[in-house]
DNA sequence: CATGAATGAGCATTCATTCAT
DNA sequence: TATGAATGAATGCTCATTCAT
């Protein structure tokens, strides 16, 4: 009788919408990300965003969580892994991959323009901290297996290479002579240098 | 009588409004301060406001005009040092002095979220620039020195100095943990490893 | 099979989704109102209830339609009737009942909030037409048969017992203190002493 | 220096979107009443209106807030009387003009419609205590006096009058032909009926 | 018949900016 | 010079209604 809801549909939807606001708040920030302009780029009705989303907030806070769903799926992939050092490698080298994801860097400026709200500061925060307990993992996993340095703890040093990945996206999206191209392996180094002290 | 304009109160007064304004921008971000709670900060009517500035953004855009002559003026200052090195350490640590002042890492975020606008992505980029251009400058004054490392051009040290720097600006800012104090000595090592290869 | 409409079955759904919107009507006002709340109540989907009735007002008006019945039905039964008096205080007491059932008075409160469209002001006043025509018919043959005053014509004698009325059900809407059970008594009265004069 | 602002103007314009605001809510209702139209009945830019209301409710609650000024101030003015019944019919001859005034029975229709909100219910039930307070007043010393009855409470005596001004009221304004001129010595003679028993 | 996803017109409200005093 | 009342364009969001399944 009834028309049952394509759940599969539904998910797909809601994820060309998330898109196409995330192009939108990279181009022109939170604020100025009007929802007719997300709604323009998704090519849909402004009813059907609404639809989707409670608020204009709530796509930001999807994208967030999609971005810690990400973080722990990537973490549950890696777990297999023996290398850890190899580890920490494909992770510098993911974060290389991000560099030259266009609306990446704009959508980090995007967010923190909002930080205001509560709620963002919050799963911010909690993206942050997946990205942390990922590398401290691998980190602590590393220096039990005698591959680096242990006069820093985990947490520490998870945080320092946190300094170097997250002001090499900064530079990246500032510079456009910074590519990861060119500087892909000075930040290899540059984490070597870090994790061996 | 009087009615001459005073060049010395304009230039105070405007100071005054740049000063709320940033702490407002700091608060709330660009788009969340309104002008009517710069004006509340700044103890003026909202008439006042736009008698020393054209709009809201040319407030945003004066700070970041600040930013540079404070820029330039610090390499002023400091041309006249005799060692390299010493004054690379210096501007370590201003950078780290920067990271306690609270309204900085707001207003970094606020500024953030505005620039899908071309004046303040332009002006933005001039603020990196003078900043660069400064490193760049005693960069490659230790490496005629001899003090550093010449493998890599000083443009790119230069740009690596500010990936350090900046992250480390963005940690203090996303992580209560990771403050200039605990963390000071391992940047100036992690600078240190970087200047030196 | 079975695909031919059963209208007994029609008429129901009908009937069961106009008694959901009364509900929803009395306690929200016509305009608060929505329709997806009214299906809610009625437990169906929204296309259904677009399938019964082609917009919101015509549920309303549905309403005040089945109002008119409701009279009209009235005055059929009570047409054998032989005392007019006593079909008088008959009237009367219904509208003590009609006092006490609480969706009432907040879905004249509502649909007052409407009077705007004329369709609706057109229901209302051939409700009002209803009610005044049953008890002016009655009015009349009270007076042929000298049972109450005769200075005023049926017309304005049932317009004053509307007075009366539609007073008490208004104040008994507005203070809680004022019920059918404590002021039964003083309506009946006062019902009595507009009669006699 | 500062242009202080005028007291007198600004209750005066505020007074006028309130005067605007009472047509458009009585010609469509209170929800049927955009902002447009009450500024366009006003003759100001939307942003003035919120200048003066924080929303379209409190303009709403500001007339009903006037409205219990007017029966105080109306109970200050009746003080100084020394009959009691004539102050009640004086009353009464209030209410007969009220009923003249084309847009009070449209605003209350419309306020019915608003009554979900509490604040609006609350603002509605001080409104009519004020007027039952005023009543109840003449009433107790009429029957101090001697001048009416005696076996209700000064409190039923009060609601039996609201009851049938409030009745009128209503009747007027569903009936063209129930008007003040007409059934004004009716009403006179009801209430008097209701005071003597 | 029954459904609910999709739609977009319409609304209350915000806020940068102007200008008369 | 300093003010703040007045403005209206722009925005996020609601909800009655349609229609493909």
């Amino acid at each position: 009788m009834a028309r049952t809801i394509d759940p599969e549909r539904h998910r797909a939807r809601r994820l060309h919408i998330i898109d196409a606001a995330l192009t939108v708040f990279a181009e022109r920030g939170y604020t100025g990300a009007t929802t007719a302009a997300i709604c323009r780029e998704a090519g849909i009705g402004s009813g059907t965003f609404f639809h989707y989303f409670e608020t204009k907030k709530s796509v930001l806070l999807a994208i967030l969580e999609l971005g810690i769903e990400e973080t722990q799926q990537l973490a549950r992939d890696l777990e297999s892994h023996t290398d850890p050092l190899a580890v920490l490698g494909e992770l510098v080298d993911r974060a290389l991959a991000d560099s030259t994801e266009p609306r990446l860097a704009g959508f980090v400026l995007a967010v923190g323009g909002v930080m205001g709200e509560p709620e963002v500061a919050r799963a911010l925060a909690a993206d942050d901290a997946a990205q942390h307990a990922l590398l401290r993992t691998w980190v602590a996993r590393a220096q039990r297996a005698g591959q680096i340095r242990t006069d820093l703890s985990p947490e520490r040093l998870a945080s320092w290479m946190q300094v170097l990945l997250g002001g090499f996206l900064e530079r990246a999206a500032a510079d456009a002579e910074f590519t990861a191209a060119r500087e892909g392996d000075e930040l290899r180094a540059a984490v070597d240098r870090l994790l061996r002290g």
